[in-house]
DNA sequence: AATCCTGGAGTTTTT
DNA sequence: CTCCAGGATT
């Protein structure tokens, strides 16, 4: 729909690209779009069109105009952990430990964020001494993020959206430069978002937005269905299009999709329906326990494979959660299949990668000291925790970073010479390195960077053994590769890179005459950390490998994106509905999160269910999911319950098996 | 300051 | 089963 209405709105409306936003709401879906794209507009001038996620418009605005919000332009982006870790600091002062307190502060911050209010906002609202505490806490957060020169995910809308209301001046511009705004996925936007559309188009009106409040699968995240009909109140002649007939699935996936979100309540009542035919049945497979079932998936594929002469990645399967990929990742590389997994923070949380953008963060903002104190002491300097306590009384006597603070005069008399030695030579390393960065050898120094610290020697003393030392290191190989790929030139490394780089060229001329708003992306040491942290460059990276590989990624991730063959796997109690949601009393969404599972695939689609599985070292004994029952059952077959009949009502049986025999043990 | 040990806690989903 | 924080030991 998007990619359609921006080659329409280039060819038959005359608006220049670089005048057209699209935006969405994962890497993935962004650039997928691209691509989609850039094949329908060959021939047509697609340069300067701004296709990317929410959160990375929102880091333009922000790079931008870092001045007049009144930032340094080399700001860190924290990530979720890197916040978390903040706000237990912050907490730790209060010398308050409830174990999920922090998880519960963030959560509230963020819904704080999303909804636009602000510490001095919340101020008086708090109803409990808890939510006093709370605030106070988020006012500090808050401060410290500033301090630090840093800003968080949730910023990176909050603070266009603050600018572009405050600044007339920054809002015309930005009107200007993005003359018509097209968003993806509308029914997952949260109410900061929704504003910075409406700042961003303004009262001209120029604005396509495509959703399904079926689809709706964010809400945890602050997602708000509600503003799909809240776009009819705010835009007059606002044209609502209804959608229904499909061009992806066969009709007994549709129908099998339509049945199960019925249960759901809707905003809009739609029915799909497409011209494919009526396709495969829809299989449903339940084996003993989650060995069997990624062995079933990893064999279906090979055989499949055969049978239709399929390649690999039209093969995805769907997980509910992250950790759930890796028994199958074990089972297909013992199989031989390629597979590729897309997402998941596991290569983030890796601690040498962390260790290593750490020193990327000091390296671009020597202010960033959550990243400073990573890498204080990795490898070990000797500068241990009474020197550190030290150099912080010290850094908040001066109101400096900790970076900023080795080089104050005043230090040396606070601490032992030989502690305060170690800081200078650490302090003199690190500018050493951010001059040549700044003379343009900014790879040379990443790399001298690593090699001084050697930090393949720290890894081979702290790996169990070898061949783990080894992985890690690839890891960092694999990060240093990435940033070294970003920096390099535009055009130079793939075909879609070549349309960026005429793409910088065509948007000189623009410059001009859209007062100074630069498409043309810098390849900065800046920009490209911050791109890994946006989490974009590195699946870049990956999916640039991912040839003819089967595909693994979560139901989340899978949006907006359709495969020949899926599977999905673990269609369980407990994991699809999630045990969390079960517990909340949040099924409707859940039942999204199925459909649209369902609805990613084309051909045929599997479901799979294990009857045991091993959670936490046990064995627990497994059921299917509610949803099963709610779908078609002329559609589906079923293979493997035992004696043919119905698995559900097996699974309560067994059910009330276990209950009685826990019955006799209490 | 670094290392080893123990116990406890934890697995939704993304930028 | 795995990852962590915090404590005790070297």
């Amino acid at each position: 729909m998007i990619t359609r209405k921006i080659a329409y709105l280039i060819q038959a409306c005359g608006y220049r690209a670089h005048h057209i936003a699209a935006v969405t709401f994962t890497n993935k879906a962004a650039r997928e779009m691209k691509q989609r794209v850039g094949s329908l507009l060959q021939g047509s001038p697609s340069r300067g069109l701004t296709v990317c996620t929410f959160h990375h418009l929102g880091l333009k605005i922000i790079q931008r105009e870092a001045q007049a919000l009144g930032r340094k332009s080399g700001f860190s982006i924290f990530d979720d952990q890197d916040s978390k870790a903040l706000l237990k600091d912050l907490l730790l002062d209060h010398s308050d430990a409830a174990a999920n307190l922090v998880d519960i502060c963030q959560q509230q911050i963020s819904n704080w964020k999303n909804s636009c209010l602000s510490p001095a906002a919340v101020v008086g609202t708090a109803e409990s001494p808890q939510e006093e505490r709370i605030v106070e806490l988020y006012r500090r957060y808050e401060q410290a993020l500033t301090s630090y020169n840093a800003v968080d995910f949730d910023d990176l809308i909050t603070l266009p959206v603050q600018l572009l209301e405050s600044n007339e001046q920054v809002r015309e511009r930005w009107q200007n430069k993005i003359r018509y705004l097209l968003v993806d996925e509308y029914q997952d936007t949260n109410t900061s978002q929704y504003r910075l559309v409406q700042l961003i188009v303004g009262n001209r009106g120029k604005l396509t937005v495509v959703g399904d409040d079926d689809q709706s699968i964010y809400s945890w995240r602050g997602a708000n269905p509600e503003n799909l009909v809240q776009l009819e109140a705010d835009f007059m002649g606002l044209k609502v299009v209804k959608l229904e007939q499909n061009y992806r699935s066969t009709n007994r996936i549709l129908r099998a999709a339509n049945t199960l979100i019925d249960n759901n309540p809707h905003i809009y009542d739609k029915k799909l329906w497409s011209e494919k035919g009526l396709g495969d049945t829809i299989q449903v497979v339940q084996v003993s326990n989650e060995e069997a079932e990624t062995e079933r998936i990893a064999n279906q594929i090979i055989e499949q494979k055969l049978q239709r002469g399929a390649r690999f990645k039209d093969f995805a399967v769907l997980v509910r959660s992250n950790h759930q990929s890796r028994l199958l990742e074990l089972k297909l590389q013992a199989k031989q299949v390629p597979y590729h997994l897309t997402g998941g923070t596991s290569f983030f949380a890796r601690g040498e990668i962390k260790d290593i953008m750490g020193y990327l963060r000091v390296l671009v903002n020597p202010d960033d000291d959550s990243a400073f104190l990573r890498i204080v002491n990795v490898p070990r300097r000797k500068i241990g925790i009474s020197t550190l306590e030290t150099l912080g009384q010290y850094s908040t006597e001066r109101n400096c970073s900790l970076f900023a603070a080795i080089g104050e005069l005043g230090l040396q008399q606070r601490m032992p010479e030989a502690n305060y030695t170690r800081l200078q030579k650490l302090g003199d390393w690190f500018k050493a390195l951010q001059r040549r960065v700044d003379n343009g050898y900014a790879m040379q120094a990443v790399r001298e960077m690593v090699d001084d610290i050697d930090y393949l020697g720290w890894l081979h003393q702290n790996s169990s053994s070898t061949a783990v030392a080894e992985r890690r290191m690839e890891n960092v190989h694999f990060l240093l590769t990435s940033v070294a790929k970003g920096l390099l030139p535009k055009g130079s490394s793939t075909a879609s890179r070549e349309t960026d780089d005429e793409e910088a060229l065509a948007d000189r001329s623009a410059i001009v005459e859209d007062e100074d708003i630069e498409d043309e992306e810098q390849s900065s040491l800046e920009e490209v950390i911050k791109k890994l942290l946006l989490r974009d460059l590195l699946d870049q990276q990956s999916e640039e490998q991912a040839d003819d590989k089967a595909q693994i990624m979560t139901l989340h991730a899978s949006k907006g994106l359709e495969f020949p063959h899926v599977f999905i796997m673990g269609f369980e109690e407990d994991t699809l509905p999630h045990r969390n949601s079960v517990e909340d009393d949040n099924i409707e969404e859940e039942r999204r999160l199925a459909y649209v599972g369902i609805t990613r695939a084309q051909q045929t689609l599997t479901l799979t269910i294990a009857r045991q599985r091993k959670q936490f070292g046990e064995m627990l004994q497994c059921q299917p999911s509610r949803f099963l029952e709610e779908l078609p059952a002329e559609d589906l077959h079923r293979n493997g319950f035992s004696d043919g009949d119905d698995g559900a009502a097996n699974a309560v049986k067994a059910k009330q098996t276990l209950d009685s025999l826990k019955g006799l043990f209490d």
